[in-house]
DNA sequence: CCCAGTTTTCGCCTTACAATCGAAAACGTG
DNA sequence: CACGTTTTCGATTGTAAGGCGAAAACTGGG
């Protein structure tokens, strides 16, 4: 049989979260789990666990989701042999969904430690799909799928902080983002705090759909210093988008 | 129902190559498939795709085994519904393994402009391989499971230029690698080609284990600059290997 | 035996990007 | 209007990668 479970990721009060519901009956009662559940035989993966999504979220919410892994040991659930097609789900922090009464968010490093316990094998994709997120908030736009659509550099600092489990120095969060091209300013600034301080810059992140996914500065292919024209060396560099 | 499929790659005379069979029955006889089949009720998705691999090749010469993505579109084959676990498998250049009368190697670049046919979606699971493989080859030590045991670097050079597909520099890989602490000089020297020239030094990759999955350049996290002790912020930074 | 040709290797320079630091700007409050 | 606060910007440093050319180490031929 094949399943499919999403990680639903959230920074919330300043803490990366993930969405979990309490199972009710055996196996693995009382312990919690991902959403999703069984392949439609007329859906595709990604389909199937959007849909199945919508049993416990509001899915207009998920920004962003993606392919994670297959875990398909033949006992990581018993009584039935069960694939599974894990995904990773972002949602921005300002969304806040209506929850059955048996789900909830839970701090990720919480749930790997053990509180809630976890069912199955869920814990370990949890661990996947922070680890994902983490690798990609460095070299991709990912962070439009955790952010308001309109932020502060500090705000966005403290999403970085969060997911990646470290501190960030908003400087530098600044200036990277903005030399990728994916930091927009909007005009806008920000009202400040109850202590003043200068009103923030509002920002935005560049075309949702653009994905950075080119390395930056680890073996590129060399820049034609100024197309001298003539023979095509070996395969196209760029053959496909 | 659930198969496993393996795109395995090898560089060949100079070109990325791909391990492909000719389909003898319908649906799609006479088209170029990928080796692998159904997925077994007590296996799990890796010891399947190297068990079916066996088939059509030696598995002891496959150097590198990866998940690469699940296709699951409802009509991707004929007939039957079934969803496919796609891998990516990698080939030293000096392995020329025994391979079946239905069974051959075909450059990627033609089969992913349909010489020869490929049958069902397998074209474009071997263009997500090559995909995979040009990224991973970028900043991580994979270039391990393309080359032999011991290599110089013009040799490995050309095994780049090939799976990348573009112009790579001898000098900067050296040194690329180098300061990366994967290449690692045996101490050996290569007989000069027939033309003369200075012999090459020969080198291995460290650690064939070892996978190089940190981020280089991009939003690392901070180096304690002395560790000053004291107060630990946020989550723990590296709390898991 | 020396010299031209070849191939590899190494050093130096430039460019690109990230991290750090500090100053300046823009707001509140007393 | 001084002061603390927060954000933003510029300058500097450090690290990594690309490019170029010289030096090293071999072969083969006069």
């Amino acid at each position: 049989m094949h399943e499919v479970l999403a990680a639903v990721l959230q920074v919330r009060e300043g803490q990366l979260q993930v969405l979990l519901w309490q199972r009710a009956i055996e196996p693995d009662a009382g312990r919690w789990a991902l959403p999703g559940g069984r392949l439609g035989d007329s859906e595709d993966v990604q389909t199937s666990v959007l849909r199945q999504l919508a049993e416990k979220v509001d899915v207009r919410d998920v920004a962003h989701v993606e392919q994670l892994e297959v875990f398909s040991a033949p006992d990581r659930m018993p009584h039935r042999r069960t694939v599974v097609t894990a995904f990773l789900g972002l949602v921005p922090c300002v969304a806040d969904p209506v929850l059955p009464d048996d789900t909830a968010w839970h701090p990720v490093t919480d749930a790997l430690q053990g509180s809630p316990p976890t069912a199955f094998d869920h814990g370990l994709i949890v661990r996947r799909a922070r680890d994902r997120l983490r690798a990609k908030l460095s070299y991709t736009n990912l962070g439009f799928a955790l952010a308001p659509p309109e932020f502060t550099v500090s705000s966005l600092r403290e999403l970085y902080a969060a997911a990646l489990g470290h501190r960030v120095s908003a400087t530098n969060l600044q200036r990277v983002l903005a030399r990728r091209g994916v930091l927009i300013p909007t005009g806008g600034t920000a009202p400040p705090g109850p202590a003043g301080g200068r009103p923030a810059a509002l920002y935005r992140f560049a075309e949702r759909g653009m994905r950075i996914t080119d390395p930056f500065a680890v073996l590129r292919p060399p820049e034609p210093p100024h197309a001298p024209e003539g023979v095509v060396h070996l395969a196209d560099p760029r053959a496909a988008p």
